[in-house]
RNA sequence: GUGACCAUAGCUCAAUAGGUAGAGCACCUGGUUGUGGCCCAGGAGGUUUCGGGUUCAAAUCCCGAUGGUCACCCCA
């Protein structure tokens, strides 16, 4: 009997991880120069928590892509679709809103949606997200966007485009939606059936359509950003100031528009080329209300998800070579039993001093070790014979150049410690 | 959930007009006694995704399932 992944989930094999390391530690790298805490929330929560959080246009609901259960207590529980209500959770259970504010969070783990995988999306995908709760100064949303840019381009992307829209608050929203539908209202039956749909359950939607006749529609449609008020107008504004002083490269998309309905003012997104139909490299937004919403305090918000699988999807099709992956450096190669006891002290010295070794397992000829050696990558073999042993030495073979010395047993770990990291080839 | 295309070795792919499968890469072993990379030789690895059907005979034709890819939906 063999086995499979799961549809839509995937190893992430060794090969892949040269890029995930490469990303995920520039990623940590910048959220700790940012000054974010990192949070794990739990993978698993109860299945309330997330149907509030996402409301009832959002497709996590609507199309029954939470992967629920009864628990065996009989409480019904999820695999966490997002990261925000987790994070949310546990801001309010563990009394976050006492830290000095803001407060910057982030957390990097998977996400589960049973959706149906295409290129860019499957059902488990790893984010790293972050949150800056307590603070409703546009610099604060600049700030979630800076985070994400400066990610993207510290790691060598080139051509993504930053997708800036508001979509107002609670005040302005209402009348906007009530423009937009009353446009469509007139164009109604024109509308292809998935818009009238969307016109229906989610009219912001109709906006970001891909249906060719709705789109022509869209040049004259009412713009969000016509219809703010005066603080949201105001906010808006100062973004784009901060924006346009810091040479920031975006574009005001007023088609743009979010999955999640708990989204005020500021959306975002980043767009990639690379990803076929699933574009969008990340995607963030202000939720000043979501906080209350799972029983805390008023308090404002903006946030991010970045999706690592799409970074390392585009950093593939842009050609963008990872540092190699770390392999061992030196290797303790031996003949004979008495030598192979004397290689498994040195290993064992050479890994205490902090320095990457491995040794051959068995009695295989010095032929195979060396070969062994080569494939493994490794910098350095240690050759351990009999007259090694004897002299009290190690041939040290740098396998780059093929030169060899004599180091003697007492010096090895030092020699070692000397020579590691190995000089960078000119 | 809807649709299109696809499915042969770990990977990339062959297999004349239906006649029970091959190559390259990768992997393992050797090319004598203590020296890798190149080269040469050999080896292992497939119930041709699975299950039915047609046929003397199916990788090849038909049906179904599963999976993959891409798009819609939606989203990172």
């Amino acid at each position: 009997m063999r086995f499979q992944t799961l549809k839509g989930f995937n190893d992430i094999l060794p090969d892949d991880f040269r890029y995930w390391r490469f990303v995920l530690s520039k990623a940590t790298e910048l959220t700790d120069r940012f000054g974010f805490m990192q949070i794990d929330p739990p993978i698993l929560e109860e299945t309330r928590l997330f149907l509030r959080g996402l409301q009832e246009g959002s497709a996590v609901v609507l199309d029954k892509e939470l992967y629920s259960f009864d628990d065996h207590d009989g409480t019904n529980i999820s695999l966490r679709p997002e990261f925000t209500a987790g994070v949310m959770r546990a801001y309010v259970e563990n009394g976050l809103h006492t830290y000095p504010k803001p407060v910057r969070l982030f957390s990097i783990g998977p996400l589960f949606r049973h959706e149906k995988p295409q290129a860019g999306r499957f059902r488990q995908h790893v984010q790293l997200n972050a949150e800056l709760l307590g603070e409703e100064d546009a610099a604060a949303d600049l700030e979630i966007m800076q985070l994400a840019y400066s990610l993207y381009h510290e790691l060598g992307f080139q051509g993504l485009t930053f997708q800036l829209n508001s979509i107002g608050c609670s005040q302005c929203r209402p009348p906007y939606i009530q423009a937009l539908v009353d446009y469509f209202q007139v164009h109604y039956s024109a509308l292809p059936a998935v818009d009238q749909r969307r016109l229906r359950v989610n009219p912001l939607r109709v906006l970001d359509t891909k249906e060719k006749a709705t789109r022509a529609l869209l040049a004259d449609a009412p713009r969000s950003i016509d219809y703010l008020c005066a603080d949201c107008a105001q906010h808006f504004q100062t973004l784009t100031g901060y924006l346009g002083d810091l040479d920031f490269a975006y574009e005001v998309n007023p088609r743009l528009v979010r999955g999640f309905d708990y989204y005020v003012r500021t959306v975002f997104e980043v767009w990639g080329s690379e990803l076929g139909a699933q574009n969008a490299l990340c995607g963030g937004g202000r939720y000043d209300g979501l906080v209350e919403s799972v029983g805390g305090p008023p308090t404002p918000g903006v946030g991010v998800g970045i999706g690592i699988e799409r970074i390392v999807l585009s950093l593939r099709a842009q050609g963008i070579e990872p540092p190699a992956l770390a392999h061992p450096q030196f290797m303790t190669l031996h003949r004979g039993a008495a030598a192979k006891k004397k290689a498994v002290q040195i290993t064992h010295q050479l890994r205490q001093a902090g320095m990457p070794a491995t040794m051959p397992f068995g009695s295989r000829s010095l032929k195979s070790q060396l070969k062994a050696a080569n494939r493994s990558h490794v910098h350095y073999a240690l050759i351990l014979g009999e007259d090694e042993l004897a002299q009290g030495i190690v041939t040290v073979r740098d396998m780059t150049t093929g030169e060899q010395s004599e180091v003697t047993l007492a010096d090895i770990v030092s020699w070692a410690q000397a020579h590691w990291p190995p000089p960078t080839d000119a």
